[in-house]
DNA sequence: AGGGGCTGTCGAAGCGCTTCGACAGTCAAC
DNA sequence: GTTGACTGTCGAAGCGCTTCGACAGCCCCT
């Protein structure tokens, strides 16, 4: 293993002069600097990741913490995931993985132990049993997701709200009355996750504002549960003309499903979905959507952190404006038979 | 923050003694041993990791590359991911995320900085550009996936080739003699990734054995490629009466294309998947398939590593042998007609 | 010519931990 | 009662880096 001592003894400059030519908080002259540089080259140098946390108090590792649950859409995760590790490394900065396993332990454990410089949570309920803790310590951190309370703490997220009020808006716009909601699982509701309670006051309040009924069912993946369900919708509001769908897993059997009752799409039913873009153009049908913008998410999000980390940026909240796409999965409402 | 030295104080003994009750590395008398846990705890301490990582030359992390690209089944590699970091954790271990980006720099970086202890490389193609550096270098390693020449290797994988084999003898056995595989992205196969031609290796010689017929194609995930793709197979193969499908995106497309034109599953035809359980049982048609134990390569890639940090272990393969469910998608073949 | 301000480099201290060798004290064996 | 092995604790060195203050040399201004 080569260390700065060795550089500095092979490029004919003290140790110190090494250190600041990687570091560059002082000038050094251009000789020298190439000097040092082509040394470090030549001994194939890297510096101590360990030796550099503990005389510099920085690991320069961003902890990112994602939940274990896989009853959210597991491929938006794994976005934010690959866009904050990428992000990240544009910016110096490793990620460390750490599952929602340790709960709050984990934050006391990677604050306490200077393992990471900030902290990047994920999967953030209304009401987190993480969050004291944040509000405590003085680490850099930023939610994905939004708390029911954030005072003091900074949240990138998509405005669920508005995404839910748009879906609306869509459907009312051509003509339907009558919408069904097919909702995330129910036990994403029962722990309180923000996102999924947001959309749902999106799309209640704008329905109540465009006069439209709306009917909400929790559904989890799969062919027979969306069956089930979508059987109960049609008995209670047979008129039902319009669908969101916010649960990834349930988008194909609803289509499969409105397909084999002959109901056609657009031309009968309209749907309306939140997910990301490539499973709106994957369906069966090309999907009117809202597009999940968890790559966007991610880096926001990391950007956010090294500011912080740099001194700039505060706490704030960031909501990502939805942006709803129009394609062949929705329609003007049938005329009322 | 908390230091060693401050825990001894508070204890009454010296901080080399807290040092040896935390690692355990010399025998403690019992009642010292409590009084420094009991100043542990009181003052909060957790034990600084840069520190740790200089002076004991272990940082207890290791370093997981995932793959940048997402033309492979994404919830697969997450379940891994996930699995890697809470067994990892179960041994004292943190994760390091990295994505493929970097490529063969982030090995030299990792490895030459001691950020991590070990690494896990996922996403492994047969002439792996990494591979040279793993071998150099003398950091354990363990590979999740199956390259050419795995001298000097770890590696821990499904047997796809038996995977494979597997499939096609479910189908010869129901009596099924024209059988096509719908396989992974031509991308897939293009950067020469193991699993992708190991199968069809499986499948190849599998056929050949049995004497069947096999017609393996490429698919993009989606509806309009597998549409594309099934209309080639029976024009070519009007016979076909078993399906093999290897990509999991295209699963669902091709149940919907077969309903629609009225060939019923498993009346008609045959299909088997290559898939984790959740999607088979979450399908339209509960699919006989062949699972991908993804969390168990996790853990099984973690504990290799472990035992190999431990100075136990030594390179080995592990291939897992698959496990075929049927369910409701296979059946026999029908009479000829 | 002399002082003042820069610029570029160096030496040394110290970050918090592990670990080695030293050394009291205890106990069993002779 | 001495020896020797063993147990439990301590002090000090050192891991590889950052950073602070010091300072030599230079140029420019008066």
């Amino acid at each position: 293993m080569v260390t700065l001592a060795e550089v500095a003894q092979h490029a004919g400059v003290s140790a110190s002069t090494v250190s600041y030519v990687l570091s560059g908080k002082r000038s050094i002259s251009a000789s020298t600097r190439q000097r040092v540089e082509q040394s470090i080259r030549e001994l194939g140098y890297h510096p101590n990741a360990g030796a550099r946390a503990l005389a510099g108090k920085r690991s320069n590792i961003i902890a990112l913490m994602i939940p274990l649950r896989t009853d959210m859409y597991v491929p938006v995760m794994m976005e934010i995931a690959i866009a904050v590790a990428t992000t990240a490394r544009t910016h110096g900065y490793d990620v460390l993985l750490l599952t929602g396993e340790e709960g709050p332990d984990a934050v006391r454990r990677v604050t306490g132990s200077g393992l990471a410089d900030a902290m990047i949570l994920m999967d953030v309920e209304l009401e987190d049993e993480r969050l004291p803790l944040l509000r405590e310590t003085d680490q850099p951190c930023v939610l994905i997701g939004l708390p029911a309370d954030t005072t003091g703490l900074t949240c990138v997220d998509l405005d669920w709200t508005a995404t839910g009020a748009l879906c609306v808006e869509h459907l009312a716009q051509l003509g339907h009355r009558d919408v069904a909601v097919i909702g995330e699982a129910p036990a994403v509701y029962e722990r309180h996750t923000g996102f999924a309670e947001r959309t749902l006051d999106g799309l209640r309040s704008g329905a109540r504002e465009r006069g439209l009924r709306l009917l909400h069912r929790p559904c989890e993946g799969g062919y027979d549960a969306m069956a089930l369900t979508l059987a109960r919708i049609f008995d209670e509001r047979p008129g039902t003309t319009g669908f969101v769908v916010q649960n990834e897993s349930a988008v194909e059997p609803l289509l499969a499903l409105l397909r084999q009752q002959g109901r056609a799409v657009p031309e009968d039913v309209s749907v309306v979905a939140i997910c990301p873009d490539q499973v709106a153009v994957q369906a069966s049908v090309r999907l009117t959507s809202v597009a999940i913008p968890a790559q966007e998410m991610g880096r926001r999000a990391v950007e956010h952190l090294v500011a912080k980390l740099g001194g700039r940026g505060s706490d704030e909240v960031v909501l990502l404006a939805p942006g709803l796409t129009v394609r062949t999965s929705s329609g003007p409402a049938p005329a009322a038979s």
